[in-house]
DNA sequence: GTTTGTATAAAACAAATGTTTTAATGTCAA
DNA sequence: TTGACATTAAAACATTTGTTTTATACAAAC
């Protein structure tokens, strides 16, 4: 093993093609031949570099998600220390920002997406992972962040669905690209995007209707 | 074939357990052997009555998904006409009890809701039907309904998002039960259910924020 | 130069899986 | 009863699929 290989290293291969074949298809539908065929190397490649193909979609998310869903949150907190701090407003739309648009470029964040719906819609081999080292450690932050912003004490509940439900936007444009593009008619192109953006910022900053401290 | 069989038809019984497992797990991830095990009857069952696996899958669709759809979409109608009648905050409302409370039990909407997801993450076997047979006439319908509430004539896109918006919430909240417990720590229970279309109606009436005509 | 360790390749294996075949069973009509 | 038809049961079949084995090429270390 050295540099100067063909291209990349067929471990990298493997990994990024499986990446992309797990999330557009879900693991079972996706076989071993298939990856291996997509990344130009031998089906032994899978057992031989990862063990097994359990292991191998376990590495797409430690290689491959997990970074990028931190580079997704960095971007939110960077878009969130450089505006208007720490306004409700301020709060939605650098969520909003990171997550519809942010450092990832759009077959990213599709596949970034796909991958994540199929470990909420059935719990996975990576779902811990995903839940415990990346879910909850966010929303405990967005609960902190909106915090100055809740109604009452005992309304912790009501913050929690509110959380959530700026997710569902977000998550959701993601997930029913098709459908949306089939009853709208609208493709998902960047003047449809940056209208989406537009669009849920507004959407759920009223829907918070939080109208106690500062506003808007 | 008679009536008097040991339970019910045997056709029935694969179709029953076909959805419940395709629904769970996806259509790869489902064998044959699993469904007929499941439906207590012979492996060859499901290539008698129906020819092969993929046309069982279509079964499911025609004879279990479709006609739920159309009694939820019946249950909204129904509601529509015996309350308020066209206010926005009827429409809304009648929008969540039909298809977050409505005719189905808990077992039979989620594993409704699990169905249609999977094939609006990836365009499956059943896409086709379910979008033109379903989706669309319905998001006409809601067209229509909320026309009176448009701000002005040039706005159609921005009625379009609203109304996905709405489904977006709904179907968000039941198809992401699992991450949703696992960050709130709230079960998906009756009580919780409640709070939840209570929180649903808020959010959307807030954010569709259509104030032009008749009012809530 | 030999050895050692790593990566790739080709072939083989064993289990799983969708499908088909063939036989058996039961029901209803003639 | 007989014959046609529908349903179920058991076994076999042909692929597919994840995994393993064996062999080969190649670079670095001794």
């Amino acid at each position: 093993m050295d540099a100067m290989d063909n291209c990349t290293d067929s471990k990298d291969r493997i990994l990024d093609k499986a990446e992309a074949l797990f999330a557009e298809k879900g693991f079972h539908a996706v076989t071993v031949r298939e990856i291996t065929q997509a990344a130009h190397c031998n089906l032994a490649a899978v057992n031989y570099h990862f063990g097994n193909k359990q292991n191998l979609y376990l590495e797409v998310f430690r290689t491959r998600w997990m970074p990028r869903a931190r580079r997704v949150q960095a971007c939110f907190k960077d878009v969130l220390s450089t505006q208007d701090g720490r306004s409700l407003a301020g709060i939605v739309h650098a969520l909003a920002e990171a997550f519809l648009k942010g450092p990832l470029t759009d077959d990213e964040r599709l596949c970034h997406s796909q991958l994540m719906i199929r470990e909420m819609a059935k719990p996975g081999l990576a779902t811990d992972m995903l839940v415990d080292e990346v879910i909850k450690p966010f929303f405990g932050d967005l609960v902190v962040l909106l915090g100055p912003y809740l109604p009452e004490n005992g309304e912790r509940e009501r913050v929690m669905l509110d959380i959530v439900s700026i997710f569902a936007m977000v998550i959701y444009f993601n997930f029913a690209r098709v459908p949306v593009t089939r009853v709208t008619g609208q493709e998902y192109d960047e003047v449809f995007k940056e209208r989406l953006v537009e669009h849920i910022v507004r959407f759920c900053l009223k829907g918070l209707d939080m109208d106690k401290k500062e506003g808007a």
